[in-house]
DNA sequence: TGACAATATATCCAATTGGATATATTATTT
DNA sequence: AAATAATATATCCAATTGGATATATTGTCA
């Protein structure tokens, strides 16, 4: 009988990976910076300012806008930084606890 | 005509001060570790555990946590940290942008 | 009340993050 | 294409925050 090609996907490597807790942390780690990045740049683009115009609003600087958007600095932001940027873009910064997916 | 006594509450005090940007920053800096603190000390105590049971999950100390909730340590705990604590207390840490109040 | 557990406070240092500067890369406009 | 604007990247330092330790205070139970 002949044997079946087992397909492992990225999604299913993962998916094991998750239950080592450190593994997780640091992924969980990523997805947020990831997330941030994205909240902030769209609200950013839909307020229709520069990196430099939001930056001056939030009192902080061109360069840490781009970094924090670019999501490949592998530095969370802090939620004082956070809310400076939300409250520029006329936006109340919300943190929850929210039932783990 | 008797002259009416204007009654100034708090509240309205605050609110005129709201629209100063350095007074409506420190007011939602200390809105946000306040309610931080709230968020961690109920999800811990529902979940049962002490201060240093939660902190040996989170990878911490008691005292960090102590510091976390009660809220007079006028410093914001950082989201590598609050997810740390999420996590040790089964939820997903969510951040976002809000149509502000 | 005394013993023990839990929480809070203070101080100091190490690690992390924002800010400043310089400069590179990419988009846009003329 | 050249000029300009916008965004990205790298480095270094100052400011902020977590961690460690010691200790105080408060709460619980025998």
């Amino acid at each position: 009988m002949k044997k079946e090609t087992k397909r492992v996907t990225l999604r299913d490597a993962i998916k094991k990976e998750l239950k080592n807790s450190e593994f997780k942390f640091r992924f969980e780690h990523e997805k947020a910076i990831g997330q941030i990045a994205r909240i902030v740049r769209s609200a950013r683009q839909r307020a229709g300012l520069t990196q430099a115009g939001l930056a001056r609003r939030a009192g902080t600087s061109q360069v840490v806008i781009a970094r924090l958007e670019s999501g490949t600095d592998h530095r969370i932001p802090s939620l004082d930084l956070l809310q400076r940027i939300a409250q520029a873009l006329h936006f109340q910064l919300m943190i929850s606890f929210d039932m783990a997916a």
